[in-house]
DNA sequence: TGTACATCAGTGAACGCGCGTTCACTGATGTAC
DNA sequence: TGTACATCAGTGAACGCGCGTTCACTGATGTAC
């Protein structure tokens, strides 16, 4: 908030209000964002949020779209970048992405998803990150195999379900290889 | 409850309580088993359950390690009697198992484990299921990758997150083999 | 066999909490004349 | 350049809700004598 005038330029409210709920999704996962909370966080009253968001369900489906346009960039430059096979390089973004921001990655692939026809863009949005995990990954089924590999191995990192997982980094560069 | 007497016998309200939560686990994951919806299905007062856990959390780590139970039987079931090679039969049993129990598949690889120290036996439970995991899997790095593969074919598959993914059964039959 | 008593599972009222959402509002901005 | 007005982003009070948990209680059961 300024001292004086409006608070925020167009469009900036929506911005910081989705910053803020950002930020809580990786502290406390799906659960921690409350509109009231994420209000809190940008310095504004508890219902300012609706001004830009017409429920909860479309502030946190304009956060997993959000998510999946950091998604494809960072996949995109793991390739391009990458040493090694593409589909070794996108394996490892793809664990690096989940391991780096949890609730981000739990509310992209999670529930909301399921919810989809009521969220036509975030729906073309995860087609679009399917699409793209399947180049040179040899054939649908193949990828299916190492996206369902690397998304489990991302969800039982996160959940601690690993035994002796030891660093994450190490495990991730000797099992996708 | 019966007409007369006591509603139940010894021990009989802590299994009820527990069939009952398990119940609102696949009907609405874990957000919606709570401690008075659960006392409120078992027909009992909404804070009857404080006899038998210490807290929700108590309850769930319950649910979990009964979950754990359920899973290890199944496990041993389908490896002696399934066809083909042994993890073939395992893989497709973990795939199973999550999408016919998907709210208790959730709370037993969710985000309790992480807080296991408070739970030493649902621990237990989790180490000896990776254990049987292992068996005849060509070592532990495969027998991770083996996990995460099913593991993670298993949250997309209950996320939705797979495009024309088709019948489940079919799906399984192709990709685990 | 009968009586007094301890136990303890389940009750129900009460607490404080944070939530999503609605609604009439206010006040600064930008526009039309 | 100045004035009247429409717009609309953000406010704050209020609603009803379900939750986890506490606490003193009650009443049926089982035990000791």
């Amino acid at each position: 908030m300024s001292t004086s005038g409006r608070p925020y330029h167009h469009g900036d409210l929506r911005a910081a209000l989705l910053d803020a709920a950002d930020a809580l999704l990786d502290e406390g996962g799906d659960g921690a964002v409350s509109l009231r909370e994420v209000a809190r966080r940008a310095g504004v009253s508890p219902t300012a949020a609706y001004r830009h968001f017409a429920d909860k369900e479309a502030l946190l489906a304009a956060l997993a779209l959000r998510g999946f346009e950091a998604f494809g960039a960072a996949m995109g430059a793991a390739v391009a970048q990458g040493a090694g096979a593409p589909h070794v390089a996108r394996g490892r973004a793809y664990l690096r992405f989940a391991l780096a921001r949890p609730g981000r990655f739990r509310l992209m692939f999670g529930p909301l998803l399921a919810r989809s026809p009521a969220h036509p863009d975030l729906l073309a949005a995860s087609r679009q990150a399917f699409t793209a995990l399947q180049a040179n990954a040899g054939g649908r089924d193949a990828a299916l195999r190492s996206w369902g590999m690397v998304h489990g191995l991302a969800h039982l990192l996160l959940d601690q379900a690993i035994p002796e997982a030891g660093e994450a980094e190490a495990l991730i560069e000797r099992l996708i290889c």
